[in-house]
Parts: structure tokens; C-alpha cells; sequence
DNA sequence: AGCTTGACGTGAAAAGATTCACAAAGATTA
DNA sequence: TAATCTTTGTGAATCTTTTCACGTCAAGCT
């Protein structure tokens, strides 16, 4: 299955949902209550399970348990991936420190930077010197990375990470980074993501004066 | 014009591409050349140009100084964005001294925190006590916000917002939010974006040993 | 047990985004 | 100034995602 990106994307956070659901003691659910929670349809959500052969109870809904079971399954869970973080300027230390990056199955193996006044390699996650990034991702066959980097930087750290053995990054720096085909790249451009907003506020806008 | 968000998203990071290729002294491109570097196509650069309007020359190309101007006008550019952020943790203080957003077009007005050690009222963006947000939005008709609250508090503050005049946000709480129709909400969900790394790399590798 | 109800599962249709293919047109050259 | 050459601009085709519509089936009721 080549497509249905977008699905998969979902089904992460039905996912999360439905742990939060089951933290507080839900047993049941309804396709109605996932979409309500995530701001979808119910259509969608059944869409989404359907394409990835997910199933419920045709009366009852869905059982929380199960189809976590389910979703673990498909979407891999059991497995710590561990994680490096390139660059320990705000963004690296941000997501270094980021809550929601412990909780299941991620963890913050090491940061790397340039700035010898920035290592620290006492700590829990240690902030160890760039020179060393290649051996360390060796050494610990670390396959994901985080790119935190300023733009003109980036490209050049990119290319020690393929070669030490990374396969996919999420990139912060603003910029677009060539990689073999068998790479996977998820590009987070916080100054696009925010430009956009103020874009669509003023389309929003604009719309309304239209129809008044 | 209500579709062909992807292409609006695209038109942001050519102008960005364009800048930078300005200020090393290039004058012209053609549309091979905005996509090399963005990593796409010739034929969806002229498509996305051609949906909006945007126009360069038969056979010379496009002229930046031109082609910016075009842009401009359409995206916006010469009206300074003011823009809070809500909470002042990891995630906040990082957007806060994020380079990125300084440049063009947007600045960050305040932040706003409910802890009473993180007030600083003197600084660059002064950290405010949450009480204030809604008074502050009002007063000097902020339009555009940052939600960088834990989850559980995120409704609430967006509910905020929403009364006080704010017509859109970047959410990084991992949580879909309500807001009304004439509402824009753009979400960053961090662990989501991380975990979808790991899941993508792991479905290549699958294909791939599937293939040999 | 049979009936009713209401939620699931899914093929088909619609909408949206990307790719393709090529006519049109400006710059360059002779 | 005419021919050539290269790149733009865009309708049509294709691909992906979302929405729709409805058959199916399990639970609960009588």
C-alpha cells in the first residue's frame, strides 16, 4: 500500500485518543465518538479502518482494548526507537525536553552540536560534539533523527546521517533536503506553518466581507 | 478560491527560495531551477503559478524582483503580523527566540503563562500572566496566536482567544480543538510528526526486503 | 425465535491535487 | 526580419483522498 498517507497519519492520533479514552475509563466507542474527538466523520474513521482492514462491532462500536490491539499491530508499538537530535540551539533543546516524545516508544538517545559550549555529556540525554555523530549512529544503529540545524547546515549534517546508517528525519530547517528515494524526509517548517495561518485568516476574512 | 491549499503552502516556500536566491545576487530563474531546489517538479511550480496568476517570461524565465512582487501581493507581506504565543514552557520559550519567525512579516508580541516564576514583564516579548490575555488581544486587536499549553488546558485558552478577537492559531497541543467555521486552526502535532518517521521508515524497509 | 434498530463496512461517486503533453510565445541568432 | 529554440502556461488525464449511500449484521426487545 503505496498511499493513504493521510490515513495512517489518523490512525495515530485515533490511537492516542483511545489511550486517553482508556485512561479514564472508557470501555466502548462509536465511529461518532472518534470523529467528534478528532474532528472528523465518522464516515472518515471507518473509511481509515477499513483501508487498513481495522474492524469493530456492527452493533456495539468498537472496543477500546481491541482495537488498540489492533492498531498496535498495524502501526508498531512494543518496539523503543531511539532518536538523535542534531543541533542544541532552541528547537533541539525544546524538543529535547518535550513531553510527548517519552511516552511511548521514543526516546531521546543523544543531542549533537558544533558548539563546544554546549556539550554535556553527563546528562540524561548528553549534547555531545557533532565530530562524533557518525560513530555514535553507527555504533547504536540509531535509524531516526531530528534535524535542528540552521538551513545552511542542514544539507551537510543530512548527508553524515545517511551515511551512518539514519533513515528517515524530521526536519526543522527551512529548507528542501536531498536524500536517496529509500529516505523518508517529514519537513516541519514552523515559519511556513505560521505564514500560513496569517494567510488563511486573511482569506477567511476576505470571504466574509464577500458574502455580507 | 477554497482549494489548492497545497499550492498557496508551495507559493510561501518559492518566495522564501526566492529571497534567498535575491540576496545572493541571482536576477533570474527558471522553473527548473524553483524546483530542484524545492525538491518538485517544473510542471507543478508553472501549475501552482498558473492557478494564481502568476506569470514570468516565454523564454527567459522568471525575473525575481518581478516574481517577488506577484508573490507578494498575493501572500501578503508588507503588513507586520503581531502574534502571541500561549504558554511560556519548552515549546513556547523556543518559538519565542525562534529566528525564523523575526524576518519577515510576523513578530511576536507577548507571551502569556500561568506560572507566576515565568513572568517577566521587561523583556524583548514580555511573559504575561494568563489573566491578561484576553484584555491584551483586545487591546491591540492581535489576530493570529500560538497555543503551546498542555493539552488539557488547550480548549480552554483557545476558548480565550477565540472571545478575545483571535482569528486563527498554530496549535502544538496534540489535541483536535473546537473552534467555530470562520476559525483558522493549523495543528503541529511534534510526537505525531516523529512517530510517523518511524512508522514511514519502517514501511520502506518492509517494501524493500519485499522487493529482493 | 422473530423483529427492530442502529452502527459498521465498503463500493461508488465526487472532490482535490499532481502529472502529462503540447500549443504559444519571447529571446536569440543569422 | 525570419527561423529557431527553449521555456512558459494550461487543458486533459491520472492519481489520491474524501464523501456518500446503502447493504449487512449484531444487540436488544417482545
Amino acid at each position: 500500500m503505496r498511499f493513504a498517507k493521510l490515513s495512517i497519519l489518523r490512525l495515530f492520533q485515533y490511537r492516542d485518543f483511545l489511550i486517553r479514552s482508556k485512561s479514564i475509563g472508557i470501555k466502548n466507542l462509536f465511529s461518532d465518538d472518534l470523529a467528534e474527538a478528532m474532528g472528523t466523520t465518522s464516515n472518515q474513521v471507518r473509511k481509515d479502518f477499513s483501508l487498513f482492514g481495522l474492524s469493530g462491532n456492527k452493533r456495539a462500536g468498537y472496543n477500546i482494548d481491541d482495537l488498540l490491539c489492533q492498531l498496535n499491530e498495524l502501526l508498531g508499538k512494543n518496539e523503543k526507537k531511539k532518536v538523535v537530535i542534531i543541533g542544541a540551539g532552541n528547537v533541539g533543546r525544546a524538543l529535547m525536553k518535550y513531553d510527548g516524545f517519552f511516552k511511548e516508544g521514543l526516546e531521546i538517545a543523544a543531542l549533537f552540536d558544533n558548539d563546544i559550549n554546549n556539550y554535556n555529556a553527563g546528562e540524561k540525554p548528553p549534547i555531545l560534539p557533532l565530530e562524533s555523530l557518525y560513530e555514535y549512529i553507527s555504533k547504536y544503529k540509531i535509524e531516526i533523527g531530528i534535524i535542528a540545524v540552521p538551513y545552511h547546515a542542514a544539507q551537510q549534517v543530512l548527508d553524515i546521517m545517511i551515511l551512518a546508517g539514519i533513515k528517515g528525519v524530521l526536519n526543522f530547517a527551512p529548507i528542501s533536503l536531498k536524500a536517496p528515494k529509500d529516505f523518508y524526509i517529514n519537513d516541519m517548517n514552523l515559519k511556513l506553518e505560521l505564514e500560513s495561518v496569517a494567510y488563511f485568516v486573511k482569506a477567511l476574512k476576505r470571504e466574509q466581507t464577500k458574502k455580507s
